[in-house]
DNA sequence: CAGCCTCATAGAAGCATCCTATGGACCCGT
DNA sequence: ACGGGTCCATAGGATGCTTCTATGAGGCTG
């Protein structure tokens, strides 16, 4: 991870902004700077990636074949920043927020911003506040009144209350592709991952206990190969070639999709898991809250069952 | 898309940084800046996200919960911008690399960058030239000489060129989760799909043929809805909730799993094509074209055929 | 030809970062 | 207990980028 050289989001957004109203001055107006500092962003960025993006003509500016790529890549790079800052606004509002949240940190992760970047569009006004805690905590915290809606994974389900799926996940046994496993022809038999040393999350992680809980059955575990907090860090060990590791799919999916990891199905094990909203029984969702439910119910409702 | 408050890249490569070393100082030592810039920079970082990030201990610095999910998005931020930085400087040296190469769009798009981030790991010297081109003009330039390795889509293989699968990628007819279909129990018909109008890409880009090409037997297609001339600027359709459109599936893995979009998969239709490297037939590819070969290789030798 | 649009340039002001030098806190050995 | 090692924070001056307003150059259109 060098440190310079890294592009200027502004400038990112700008040029994005820039191939969607299709002129600079444009671009500028709407983002409220003056059209020469546009300009100059644009060129300083221009200048910096090597390479021409955009194509100055009288009556506007549109991108060259360079830029349309460049402009691509800037929006998911947007995104995941988008995501990043609307997380941690949610979390620095943990207290006197409009609508007090709590979720479980792969739920925080990989699938909260997302929803709150959506309920954005609808209810631009409303401040979320984000409180992380593994599961347990936030059915305590649910129920105790300090948040209004919380979202739990796994499949305890404490009484008092109501719930809703919002989503599957799935564990998922990784490794690199340079690992033996990733080519390996024969299934992969519970009783073999239990005496293989894993990559996994630090114990208590909701993703640690499913899978301790779902592997009980076949046998002791082997002592883990490496125990980490996060799941990046669990992917900054794999793309080293380490060994195996369980991750969520959720933190995985983008590289399973374009093979830079390689999932390996052990045989006849369920290692689905149910992602939850949760609120007090009896209680009736209304405004924000609501709002939120349907946003993060719409996903799972739709999504199919096991397999694309 | 607003202008400012986007989380400054280097700021958040720092505290990556940081939460791998341990520590402030090292982190300023590997990064090739003095201790106290670092310091400060954390600080003013910490102040604009508005959360405290880092524990300050006598001994180094250790993150906060808030940290480490802090650092988790982060990873994905730096690891999108990565791949901008890495297809944009691959893009610049077209001309005079040491390897050539030339990929059609979606490849070039969605798993070029990652192979040359791996390729870097490996061969940090080697200089890669990125031409993006449509699938017939790269087996012209393979065969002509002008790149080493080609990347194509679809199911032409032109004579003379020796072929390689490199992975399988599948178009998908999406649509937002509040579309009526993200909620169809019926199967979709491909004449039904057929005659609604889509979203789709620009005529001549590699998934408008493909798409065309498969659903030609079902009877003429209806006029495209609209007509973009990106992935993303489809995707930015889509989220505003319009009508349903045709994709890579490449390009909207991560909106699938997280439920911001929904697949319809059309009864009975086989959207799936191949992704294919290609060569001069006979010749034999050695050095960084080879490294490049395997690499691109890997990941689909592994992965498992349709449906996860 | 005037008026409107486009983007580029010039010059001055402000802000953030950078560095070096130093200080305060802690741990550990002697 | 005391030096020497670690750690991080602060101070002060230099530098560089971005910002703004004002103006210029080019093209379309009534």
């Amino acid at each position: 991870m060098r440190l310079n050289n890294w592009p200027d989001l502004e400038a990112l957004a700008l040029l994005v902004t820039v191939s969607e109203l299709g002129g600079v001055g444009r671009a500028a107006r709407q983002l409220g700077i003056s059209q020469p500092s546009a300009s100059s962003r644009l060129r300083t960025l221009e200048r910096r990636l090597g390479v021409p993006v955009l194509q100055r003509l009288p009556i506007g500016s549109r991108l060259t074949a360079e830029g349309q790529m460049v402009v691509d890549w800037a929006r998911e790079v947007l995104g995941a920043a988008d995501a990043l800052v609307t997380g941690v606004t949610a979390m620095r509002r943990e207290r006197g927020a409009a609508l007090p949240v709590a979720a479980s940190m792969t739920v925080a992760e990989y699938l909260v911003p997302g929803w709150l970047i959506a309920l954005r569009s609808t209810e631009p006004d409303v401040t979320v506040g984000l409180q992380v805690a593994n599961s347990a905590r936030v059915a305590e915290l649910v129920l105790a009144g300090d948040v209004e809606v919380g979202f739990v994974e796994g499949p305890s389900l404490p009484v008092g209350l109501a719930s809703r799926l919002v989503g599957r996940d799935r564990l998922v046994v990784v490794v690199s592709p340079r690992h033996p496993w990733a080519r390996r022809r024969t299934p992969l038999r519970p009783r073999e991952l239990a005496a293989t040393p894993l990559i996994v999350r630090e114990s208590g992680s909701g993703t640690r206990i499913t899978f301790e809980t779902v592997m009980a059955r076949y046998g002791p575990l082997a002592e883990p190969l490496l125990e980490l907090g996060s799941n990046s860090a669990v992917k900054v060990a794999l793309a080293s070639g380490a060994g195996p590791a369980v991750l969520s799919e959720l933190a995985v999916g983008d590289e399973l999709a374009e093979g830079r990891l390689v999932a390996v199905a052990p045989e006849g094990v369920d290692l689905q898991r149910k992602l939850r909203a949760v609120w007090i029984e009896g209680r009736r969702l209304d405004g924000p809250a609501r709002s939120l439910l349907t946003l993060a119910t719409r996903g799972a409702a739709a999504r199919r069952p096991p397999g694309s």
